[in-house]
DNA sequence: AGTTCCGATCGAACCGGTTCGACGAAGACA
DNA sequence: TGTCTTCGTCGAACCGGTTCGATCGGAACT
């Protein structure tokens, strides 16, 4: 690869005066200023990333950590890191992908040898082993999932209180009084995914409120053993409606109710939370909390950049919880 | 962070001293080797990333290059990228993901600024426009995906001919005579995608052996024209068996027929091709070859290594295609 | 006792950029 | 005509590692 001395040399100047004509910081002449342009183009030169990490200790590449959970249905995840990745090149930035099994491990490891400009944590839990961690690091950070102790970060999530009032709020106005909900995995409580325990606890509360009595169990992750379970609650009495929180539950729910010939909403209502993308991939019909894991990327990004950009602005750090939005598909009644 | 000379100066060293007993090149004193393994540990020390790719002309990151295209079933690329993505962490590389849409552009800026130590392209097409400039590049590449012309990198896909013969051949055995064979979408064909025609030259080809009848045609690649698509074949005469080499149709199967009250395999055969992981999420029953991503992932990965360890070894290069597996999950008669 | 050899360590150069202070020429001004 | 600015460019230092050749002290050998 040509390097900058070589572009000096074709244009007859210095480096360092190439280098000023590259980042503008400097007034260069319009001939010189010409001849550099040529010279770059006819070397093809593109400065050497890791030469200029040294000199500027900045990166322009963004740390993304995510964790491939078993009991999380891994389709769902693509949807934060697409958007994510789309964004951070908007903003000039390339992304690491990093999943290692061992999140604190691998954020100390890429943090100190400084390959990142800042890192974002995808599904954080509420006592999430990575942020010890993140705490002593020096590269500034975002995330999406609510985590106990939020402050020094950015920090993006649904809010699932709200949601699941929504929800609750929902049924009870359709008269519902006994409801089944299918909640995330027994391990994703252990693990204190913050997402299933703030859902659901909520919801219990809200329907205190009116009377409703909610039966709510630990959904399954994997199949058969999701449609076996869904088997499993149909033949109970799973009340009037049905509430999931669970995506690999809902996607299965389809072709189960109508193997069973459970009309929805004529002998059940369903509601759940999911993407308008995820719905879409599995065709669900049904009224649902969009989930929006595209604009929660996105938030993530464009509030990292922020303080890539300007290290002073570290102070005033913004926990946000989008609030839902509903999109009725007629599933209940 | 620390440095080099910070870890040099605690154990009363010099800095070249301190980079030996850490790349074992020349030998050390234990006693030596023992003082710097401590001032290492208490300063917690991590060689700077951008230093080393500098001095070294070595990054230890690997180029994932992966295009979403909106004719393709994005749940289907998980499985490559993370597979991919462990295999690489298991050799001491991290990746880097790009998503652009200009593949072509974002090659040659990630190639030329020297971020990567080698480059892996996924779902490569026949006349890919990634490949001229993989061609003037410095790195070594391997892809996934069957091109025109491999010469020059290490190539793996599906042997995707053989597959159809496989399928041909299974339902030509059961008696099957007049079949339906949804292929990918229209565009896929048009880009190039040598997965689908490949398939489908050699399936209809393999078919006139036997006097079968193939109905071709090109599938949909999302919802709701999915369904609507496959109503419209189960309408018309679908023949005895349907072939379905589209993920997006072969995900929606299994709702349309319940619905339809079509039974598999009694009214209908069907097979398939895709993974087991694939198939376990969307409770697919269908008999199917096996597609392996994970397998052609960690293939590349291996491949591309080996290039990347030992340059010399730029000479034999491999095209593989694997040898197709099929799973019977008796959807077929 | 003098020379040779070897193992352990050091110093300096280098990788390819960025940035700061200095410098020369040209124009403005007295 | 001499001095002061301003503009455009240059040279050198620096970022944090790696690597090559040189050096030094002690052991081995004659």
């Amino acid at each position: 690869m040509a390097t900058i001395q070589d572009v000096a040399r074709r244009a007859g100047v210095s480096r360092s005066t190439v280098s000023y004509a590259l980042s503008g910081k400097r007034r260069i002449s319009s001939e010189t200023k010409a001849r550099i342009d040529d010279a770059i183009r006819e070397l093809a030169f593109t400065p050497n990333a890791g030469a200029r990490a040294l000199a500027t200790a900045q990166t322009s590449v963004i740390g993304l950590f995510v964790h491939f959970f078993d009991d999380e249905f891994s389709p769902a995840m693509l949807q934060y890191v697409l958007p994510i990745s789309d964004a951070a090149r908007e903003y000039g930035y390339d992304v690491l992908m990093i999943t290692d099994t061992d999140g604190p491990k691998a954020l100390k490891r890429v943090s100190n040898s400084d390959m990142v400009d800042g890192v974002i944590l995808l599904n954080v839990a509420h006592e999430d082993p990575r942020l010890p961690v993140m705490r002593t690091i020096r590269q500034p950070g975002s995330m999406v999932g609510l985590p106990k102790s939020t402050d020094g970060f950015d920090v993006f999530d649904l809010d699932f209180e709200q949601s699941a009032r929504m929800v609750i709020d929902h049924l009870a106005e359709r008269g519902h009084r006994d409801v089944t909900l299918v909640t995330g995995h027994k391990a994703v409580f252990e693990r204190g995914g913050a997402y299933a325990w703030r859902f659901l606890d909520t919801a219990k509360e809200r329907a205190a409120r009116y009377g409703m009595r909610i039966h709510a169990l630990y959904g399954q992750a994997q199949q058969p053993a999701v449609n076996r379970q869904l088997a499993e609650i149909l033949d109970g009495h799973p009340g009037t409606a049905l509430v999931v929180h669970n995506d690999a539950v809902i996607a299965a729910l389809p072709s189960v109710l109508h193997s069973r010939g459970v009309r929805v909403p004529d002998d059940l209502s369903v509601i759940s939370i999911f993407s308008e993308d995820f719905g879409r991939i599995f065709n669900l019909p049904y009224t649902a909390i969009e989930s929006s894991p595209d604009r929660l990327g996105r938030l993530a990004v464009r509030a990292l950049v922020q303080h890539m950009r300007d290290p002073a602005s570290a102070g005033p750090h913004r926990v946000e919880l989008l609030a839902p939005r509903m999109v009725d598909r007629g599933s209940t009644r």
